[in-house]
DNA sequence: GTTCACATGTAACAGGTTACATGATTGG
DNA sequence: CCAATCATGTAACCTGTTACATGTGAAC
């Protein structure tokens, strides 16, 4: 079993019992954001699979108008199955960035286009950063603040980047029209 | 359509003919490697389904023992299909780490095999940035080179956070067994 | 002799996402 | 009244990887 769906949730729930949904918050809303993802429609199954494998434990909690909550915890043996995936040598890191692909051929659209993804791109990184910052003081466990230490350093080395190399392209003004000729970009 | 093998294909191929064994090499070893990625089982039947759709052409040129090479051009609608998928607003960057996972729960684990998950990540990261430095060279091409310098500012921020946070654990001194209680990592 | 580089392609599988189905409660 | 939050789950779909199938020539 590699880095897939099941593990991080054994990652989320060694933290603390949880349910489907507020598992799927954590990952989308949390101090890891920038490198974690999952949806609900493989967070469920996940979940369902590795209790009937007893890597889990789930007590249902019953509630009035809603459905029932469904609160997880990790069993030891899904403790033993998480470290056993950390021993594993991690295989590389992986990224995807549609942005660089963009960047990529710049010169094939209008230097203003390329500049307003330039500044979207900042204003991105800016707000994850931010993100970070105000959770990482409440935390204090290890782990996290080094995880979260690195995302740090690798937004602001971006951002640094991104601020330093803009001048590239035109400002983005708004109202000022793209050069109209965008569509034969070839040469 | 988004940002998949076909757009990358499509991409590779503006800046030149290559057949789908070419294109894969500059998908693993070119500079742009650290946020590329595609196997043949996805390049061969992207670059047939385009060519039947017309984004490219294909001249087959005949060799004396091994198959026909199978040289891939971009058309004109091909360019015009990777224009497009240009302009649509770039989605977010996707960043998948194991090590970061690891680091996430490196209390579960013995120093001394943390302190060798950052070292072989150093590693990593000096290689690949090395990679890119002797490679951006060779290239005079804008959009190629913001990204390459992006990339190489991403690469020294993350060594540059590793070799000061790398004290937290033991060194990997070869010879050093690990402590022996490994097992029961819950509390 | 065996491994590597060249060169293309397919089928089975894995792993995920999106959209849908259901339904109460709260806030604007 | 409409949207959002809470809460779970399924089925259809998409996208890609892995392993296989095939074959030559060169280097070690």
């Amino acid at each position: 079993m590699g880095m897939n769906v099941r593990t991080l949730c054994l990652g989320i729930l060694h933290f603390g019992d949880a349910t489907g949904y507020e598992i799927k918050k954590k990952v989308e809303q949390g101090m890891f954001s920038h490198f974690i993802e999952a949806s609900y429609g493989s967070i469920y199954p996940a979940l369902t699979a590795m209790t009937e494998a007893g890597l889990l434990t789930c007590r249902a909690e019953a509630q009035e108008g809603k459905p029932d909550r469904k609160v997880y915890s990790i069993t030891p043996a899904g403790r033993e199955v998480l470290v056993d995936s950390l021993r594993v040598k991690p295989g590389a890191d992986k990224f995807k960035s549609q942005f660089l692909f963009l960047m990529l051929h710049a010169d094939l659209l209008p230097p203003s286009h390329v500049g307003c993804a330039v500044d979207d791109r900042l204003r991105e990184l800016n707000r994850e950063l931010a993100e970070i910052r105000s959770a990482v003081c409440t935390c204090d466990h290890p782990g996290s603040e080094f995880v979260a230490g690195y995302g740090m350093a690798i937004m602001e080395a971006a951002i640094a980047y991104l601020e330093k190399n803009r001048d590239r392209w035109p400002a983005e003004r708004p109202g000022t029209q793209d050069a109209p000729g965008l569509g034969a970009a070839a040469e």
